[in-house]
DNA sequence: TGCGCACAAATTGGCGCCAATAAATGTGCA
DNA sequence: TGCACATTTATTGGCGCCAATTTGTGCGCA
């Protein structure tokens, strides 16, 4: 399933959401002609993706014998969230002088394109506006190395190659979220941006399945 | 050079460095066999480093064509400049209430470490000694991810496969610089700490090469 | 019965060959 | 002389085969 226009497949991520998914269990081994089966993928990329896969810490590799799945570990999973709170915070910070009424119109309507996915669109929609609509404002921060940066972590974090929410109330929470974002930024007040803006990461740990127990969002943050 | 012991080569960082020293011009048409034979690298590991550094911008991407030197971007370097002290002014403050004077004796004998490299050590003594201190400090983080991220962004900033210092002036500026953060731990000055480490990170731009005409330090930062 | 050694099995990793593709170059015609 | 088309060139990218390496298993001996 072909989500965005990215400039290549991230098959990393697709395994790591996998991995995430229960598909294959800590201590399994993976298997390169089997990983380029099972994702349809040729033997460079499945060997490239399990590379990336290893230096996270994912998996395991043994060298000349095979890949494993590590044990997961949720609190990279928080440590994420807390990395994309800091590097957020400060993309929107650096974002809210640039926004203008045009550009807070093409906020707007990228705000509304979510909603109208939440309600009548696919799951590859609802992942495509919501990225839109948080590009659309990270965009406008001067640094772009850090827009870009604010999109690779948030990939990382991610359990699959698309946004996932566990259920049509998790998608009006956030559907919810970007609405105060909006508010905040019409309003011009960087305190409630901000403060919307850690909410809504905080919360999207509620997304991420609980491995061990518990979700990894609902809990208090800094 | 085998340089510190990584989990891996970072082929991608060493073609990159070469880039930026100027041994690939932007235009320059990179040949994978001729970049296994520059380097001593296998196929697979070339065209992996090729793979991130075509997405890092660094280079372009002709499918089934080649790959080509992109036009240096040293406003992506300074962005990246600003991202590191955005990490490291973090890291530092989440590591400082761990720091006790165990901790510190460390971090001093890690500090007098580059010292004694920066007098009579090679080039890789002081590269390894530099990135050892600032390890000794940020490992005490609780946010490991965002230790790694430290390291990792550090590496993408990096002109070649290790930091070089273009003269003596500029090894012994960063050792005051180590003197400054390692007292400020000691005063427990949180302050003076992250003021010396945003300080360490701007200048630490005068360490990359000039390539439109002035060094990428020196400039007021925020 | 346990240990050590040899061999087998499994998987990765390297490599050579060739298909695929994009651009460069040459030729013919208007 | 310029344009269009065909051919050539250059490089990537895919793939199959096999070497390399690690672990598992079986057998023999003390």
């Amino acid at each position: 399933m072909k989500v965005r226009k990215e400039q290549k497949r991230l098959l990393a991520a697709e395994i790591g959401g996998a991995i995430l998914q229960g598909d294959y269990r800590p201590g399994e081994w993976l298997r390169q002609i089997d990983l380029e089966e099972a994702f349809a993928a040729k033997r460079f990329d499945v060997r490239s993706a399990l590379t990336q896969l290893a230096a996270s810490g994912m998996v395991t590799h043994v060298e000349n014998r095979g890949y494993r799945v590590a044990q997961p570990d949720y609190n990279v999973v928080r440590e994420i969230l807390a990395i994309r709170s800091l590097l957020e915070v400060e993309a929107a910070t650096q974002a809210l002088p640039n926004i203008g009424p045009t550009e807070l119109d093409d906020i707007k309507r990228a705000q509304q394109a979510f909603e109208d996915a939440v309600a009548r669109g696919s799951k590859a929609d609802q992942a495509n506006t919501n990225a839109a609509f948080h590009d659309e404002i990270y965009r406008h921060a001067p640094n772009q190395t850090l827009a870009k940066l604010v999109v690779e972590i948030r990939n990382r974090a991610r359990p699959g190659p698309i946004a996932l929410w566990p259920s049509y109330a998790e998608l009006q929470r956030s559907a919810a979220h970007h609405v105060e974002i909006v508010d905040a930024i019409e309003a011009r007040d960087l305190h409630a941006l901000l403060k919307a803006v850690r909410r809504h990461i905080l919360e999207s740990g509620a997304n991420y399945p609980a491995g061990d127990g518990h979700p990894i969002g609902h809990r208090s943050a800094d």
